[in-house]
DNA sequence: TTGATATTAGTACCAAGTGCTAATACTAAT
DNA sequence: ATTAGTATTAGCACTTGGTACTAATATCAA
């Protein structure tokens, strides 16, 4: 018999929001209240039905499906100068760090230096060839990782572009690369 | 008037996969056949009704969530001798290529090296410091790739270790790259 | 003891089905 | 044309997990 009421419905939220799975049937019994009591919980507390629940995890699931092109490019893309300069930024989450020690995966910053590197060129299609990275200083989750890549020189006989990639954050170079790039016009160049 | 049944639960079975947030009585309307039909298709089919339908993709997501920190890893590892050696197997799916040209994005060969090379050392934690890499053939949609991970070399005075990695498809060489890694024992290492 | 708030109970109703039976409709073959 | 066999439609009872609403109790505090 918990202190009824506030202190249920808080934990009802929680438990709600942990496993939207659950019926009002299953969270009665768990409090030991009338299932009613939980409507009315759930009434109060705004909180929808269980189809209801339930579809919108299924239609978030779907949504991510529609947008997962999105994720081609590592990073948004504030400015671009076609073979020139672009900048992009990288908002770092839980979701790309070490959970021992909150420290962001090397892979997520090459991510969005190669996708910037590839971006800056777009002449139909680049492709890396070589790259020379760095890893200057740990990113941790909540940084927004600013990253400027320019393209340095060009060797056209064999349609390479070299490109300098730096990624700062809050005005701290974290991370540092040098990439070469293939470019190619036709399709197919196996 | 489609050519009924098969082609009917043939588009039915489409559509379902395509949108499973469908009703029966909007799919009856769509082909112009009674909700019994549609039920009866589903039943034949073994399609379960919208509820179920939609609870499976929520369920999925779900277990995504859950299973996301398995994401840390790209690439399965099917091979490990700690401090000396690793092999990972990573199958290039739609989602990890260009649109374009259908071949492989960089970053995700790069993800997996740096994986492997993060895993098998696994001193606490390891963070990668430089690496070299060379991208030498396109990997393209449904190739599987067979990465390997040997330490070459050690600087314990700098905690540093260096890593050969070589990634293949079909026995021909795809990616080469060597890392050099910082390895921490104690937590927080700003 | 009175009032207010909280809880429980009960009824009718809904969506989107399942499960079942029975009646038609359509088609192909004898 | 008749008959068999498949396909389609109709109808009814029942299920889950609810909503909406009303009415009866409990509980607690002043």
């Amino acid at each position: 018999m918990k202190r009824s009421k506030k202190e249920r419905q808080s934990l009802l939220t929680e438990q709600i929001a942990e496993n939207p799975f659950v019926t009002d049937e299953q969270l009665a019994a768990e409090f030991n209240v009338s299932v009613q009591t939980i409507r009315l919980d759930r009434m109060e507390l705004a909180i929808p039905e269980l189809r209801e629940r339930i579809k919108d995890v299924a239609a978030k699931k779907y949504d991510e499906v529609k947008s997962l092109p999105l994720d081609e490019v590592i990073g948004e893309i504030i400015d671009i100068e076609l073979d020139n300069r672009a900048i992009s930024i990288f908002d770092v989450g839980e979701e790309h760090v070490f959970q021992r020690n909150g420290i962001a995966r090397g892979h997520h910053l090459f991510a969005q230096a190669n996708s910037l590197a590839v971006a800056v060129i777009d002449d139909e299609l680049a492709l890396t060839v070589k790259s020379n990275v760095a890893f200057v200083k740990p990113v941790r989750a909540g940084n927004r990782v600013v990253t400027k890549a320019v393209v340095k020189g060009k060797n056209p006989d064999k349609n390479r572009t070299f490109i300098e990639v730096t990624s700062s954050v809050e005005n701290e170079i974290v991370f540092k690369g040098e990439f070469e790039m293939y470019r190619m016009k036709g399709e197919e160049t196996t």
